[in-house]
DNA sequence: TAACTGTACTACTATTTTTAATACAGTCGG
DNA sequence: CCGACTGTATTAAAAATAGTAGTACAGTTA
């Protein structure tokens, strides 16, 4: 389901969480699907179960999956009330990006171009069911 | 001229790094402007001359400054023609937090909103001459 | 030549990342 | 209730990376 590679500089549970973050964002993984357990991960990866553990414990901490003792870890539903804060988080990021896509010479109908791009993905990964 | 927080768990040369980053995308630096040498920041900013070099190296590499040995650092102007290749990359972080936007629900007027923020902010900082 | 500029190299220290070995706790099917 | 699966926590250690320091070298300019 995932691959990863070793020998890169990044962190393996960056690369990880990077992976299931994509899968989501796109709709390639929907809301409460079930993600693979630790465990299982961690024999299929071949890397230590804490290290697994640590990616999906950021996951969480950052709002994309939610985990259930006993049960396993899903994808976190999209609350509209709730997610200020990776709201705020996000524009933060996104306002410091466009200062250098100005810099750059970026119109911004080229950056509303890659905003429907994006759009684009996602409705094309949740076609997938 | 810069001001660091030591004690932050941020690197001393990234903090640098983005304070000059930033300086030159609000237009406050102005192409071919020189920067402080790295001993002068070194002892004003009571850190070691490499750390200060780390920061001008890796602004280096990514195209906002150019250093002459002998001479000093400078803010590197902008090529329309040559910097395609910050471009593509920059192109490639947008379209990523773009998914991140789409999938928490930002609209396109909030997103381009966010360009014309960026865009103010610039001319404001390129008023004072 | 003197005093400035950037650059390179080596080495030490600190921090982060990964692994390991256990242990505990909740869920579920037979 | 048992066995096999889930997630979680803790402690320790090893390994890898990042950060900083000290020193020496090289180009520029007055």
């Amino acid at each position: 389901m995932f691959e990863l590679d070793v020998r890169s500089r990044k962190p393996i549970y960056e690369q990880l969480m990077g992976k299931v973050k994509e899968l989501i964002l796109h709709g390639i993984l929907q809301a409460d699907e079930q993600l693979p357990s630790v465990r299982s991960l961690s024999s299929q990866l071949t890397v230590n179960p804490n290290t697994i553990q640590k990616a999906y414990r950021e996951l969480e901490r950052d709002g994309y999956i939610y985990s259930l003792q006993g049960k396993g870890s899903f994808v976190a539903p999209v609350r509209q009330e709730q997610n200020e804060n990776q709201k705020a988080q996000l524009r933060g990021e996104l306002l410091r990006l466009m200062a250098e896509a100005v810099y750059l010479g970026f119109t911004v109908a080229e950056v509303s171009a890659l905003y429907h791009e994006a759009e684009e993905q996602r409705e094309k990964g949740m076609g997938n069911d």
